[in-house]
DNA sequence: ATCTCCGATGTAAAGGTTTACACAAGGGCA
DNA sequence: TGCCCTTGTGTAAACCTTTACATCGGAGAT
């Protein structure tokens, strides 16, 4: 039985750029040139570095690096839920255009527990990570509020706004996505539309619901209250806001989600008491999460573009962090209107 | 408009251990036990540090601690697709155990892109991280092969085991789950039971197949070879998987899937020829991913303990990292099955 | 022939910790 | 009283880079 992992302890040294510089016969200084600034380095002492390099198997100590450098090339990545089958899509993304550029990625899961966004500022506090991409729509516990003047490291809002801190935002545009997809279902011949929405992230709903308030005011439909609803974006809360529906006396044709878990449980709802979809009932979310093309009936709804948010968020704070003036404080990207089988004509209701 | 993020240059310099030293009127040294070996210190000396500490805001610089110290308490975890929900979900269980014990997590994904395996590497040749995280089920490429003898960072496999490396396993056991889950098949009365593999991870597909062979033999059931079908893992292959059944004569009355991606596409492939499930045939997955329940059938599985999957391999990996010997090379957690509908007795089949 | 300038390289400091070792003071014991 | 041991603290080295500044030759200009 080879122990390869019993030894946790690095036993054979590691060859530093002093061993390099003996071996080329030259000093650290050229070293460290040599490999960071090749241009500056006569060609023939360049090779003899570089082949030193490679007999020894040298890595530059990345901790020394960032210490004298004051930078760590570490981006920290706050969320309350690293689960989330949103999250994880937009991470494919920040983490593609990250480690194109040499970026390495720490991630934090918070669930929302304010201490653990306390906990997490120590990366950022001990020069551990040089910015930070927030999902959690608010500026992580323990930070702005209590210094007055606190500086704010680099960072990049991503998924939800931080609202009143003046933070640059990448998402997806969720007025006119919610727009489209409302006009998707007036197009379809709808003009009772019922708005499930979520009051847990007041952004995204306040900007999907006037999306959709703008569609019905732009077709001419008045905006009827009792067909209003309010959720907390969970599955559970869509099935319970439908059943709510019914006991009042409006009912609309068609339902507009403010996302797809909430849209799915619509369905369960709907499904549960013997409705045909589309036929009778209309339903459309909003996000295209995996199972939106999995229920029955698969699920109209907004792609929100997540490769693309990640990818344009770290490439975002790359340029912050490299110096320069982000051209805008707000990046939205187009939701992309995913037809499938959820939503019909209005017809045979009831 | 504060424009609290153009410069992306630490400017009001931060508090290091001399500032505190200076303010305390100890000396570095002292300070640094008061932080880390508080009983070293006498108590009145630990009062004034303490109070020098919250004046100034210190924190300790990581990058420094870690050039000293030789360790960065940083882990990197390597995945082929972070996107994946079975991955975000075991990722929970890592990031938990590991932020509980003052680990931070670095990702890396590989995408099985060799190239992208030797470029994380330098986060462990580099100190940048203690140790490893595998779910790729091989060795990062460079790694091993090469040099004959390096030695291996601490690591440890999760998800998928790594053959013929002698390095420590966190997962599901894989065999015994498939066995439960064939067993409640035939304790519904099946006999006619395919198998819908996938060649992809071949040491997880090899464990479930066999977990099944043994349920079947366990049975007396002898295990016909037509219906043992290889896919790759994902739901066109499960849907092409059924429709080849229908072409060749032999049908099962029950598919056991080897995921439940595959296990959907089966579904799918069902559905479509309008076949009423489970009353003709039933369908079996093994994972438990999140759209498990929103099918149509909701599909009965094996569920993966994931988060507690995350814990304990971070548990491992800590331990070897403090210079325990693991107890054993591989912990086996088991499945849970979980019934839903897409199983019932065999019965108005055709 | 001298001066200037430039390119290539070396020297040494700085970055912020932890910790081996030395040292001082004080208490207990012979 | 003298010695030893313990407890608490300080000094300085080590961890490994990057980079400002100095130095040194040689080429080109006068």
């Amino acid at each position: 039985m080879r122990r390869v992992w019993s030894d946790p302890v690095q036993q054979r040294k590691l060859a530093t750029i002093e061993d390099v510089a003996a071996m080329a016969g030259v000093s650290i200084a050229t070293v460290s040139r040599a490999i960071n600034e090749p241009t500056k380095v006569a060609d023939a002492t360049r090779r003899k570095v570089a082949e030193a390099v490679a007999r020894t198997g040298y890595t530059t100590n990345a901790m020394a690096r960032s210490l004298r450098m004051r930078r760590s090339n570490m981006i920290l990545i706050l969320a309350p839920d690293v689960g989330d089958p949103n999250f994880s899509n937009i991470l494919v993304g920040l983490e593609t255009e990250a480690s194109k550029r040499g970026y390495g990625l720490l991630i934090g899961n918070t669930q929302n527990d304010p201490s653990r966004e306390t906990d997490y500022l120590r990366f950022i506090s001990s020069n551990q990570a040089d910015g930070l991409i927030l999902f959690t729509g608010h500026l992580p516990f323990g930070f702005g509020q209590d210094r007055g003047e606190t500086r704010l490291p680099p960072m990049v809002a991503v998924n939800e706004p931080v609202l009143g801190q003046d933070i640059p935002f990448v998402g997806v545009d969720n007025f006119e996505g919610a727009r489209i997809a409302a006009e998707h279902l007036i197009a379809q011949g709808h003009r009772r539309i019922a708005f499930i929405g979520h009051s847990t992230s007041r952004e995204i709903n306040r900007l999907r619901e006037a999306g959709y308030r703008a569609a019905l005011e732009g077709a001419g439909i008045a905006i009827d209250p009792r067909l209003i609803l309010d959720g907390d974006g969970t599955t559970e809360s869509g099935r319970a806001a439908a059943e709510l529906m019914f006991v009042r006396d409006a009912l609309p044709t068609a339902f507009l989600c403010v996302n797809d878990a909430t849209a799915l449980g619509v369905i369960i709802a709907l499904n549960a008491r013997r409705y045909e979809l589309p036929r009778q009932f209309s339903v459309m979310g909003f996000d295209d999460i995996s199972f939106a093309s999995f229920v029955s009936p698969s699920l109209t709804t907004m792609k929100q573009p997540r490769l693309r948010i990640g990818e344009a968020a770290m490439e975002l704070l790359l340029a912050m962090l490299a110096g320069e003036q982000p051209k805008s404080r707000e990046v939205l990207l187009r939701a992309e209107l995913i037809v499938r089988n959820s939503v019909s004509r209005p017809g045979g209701s009831d």
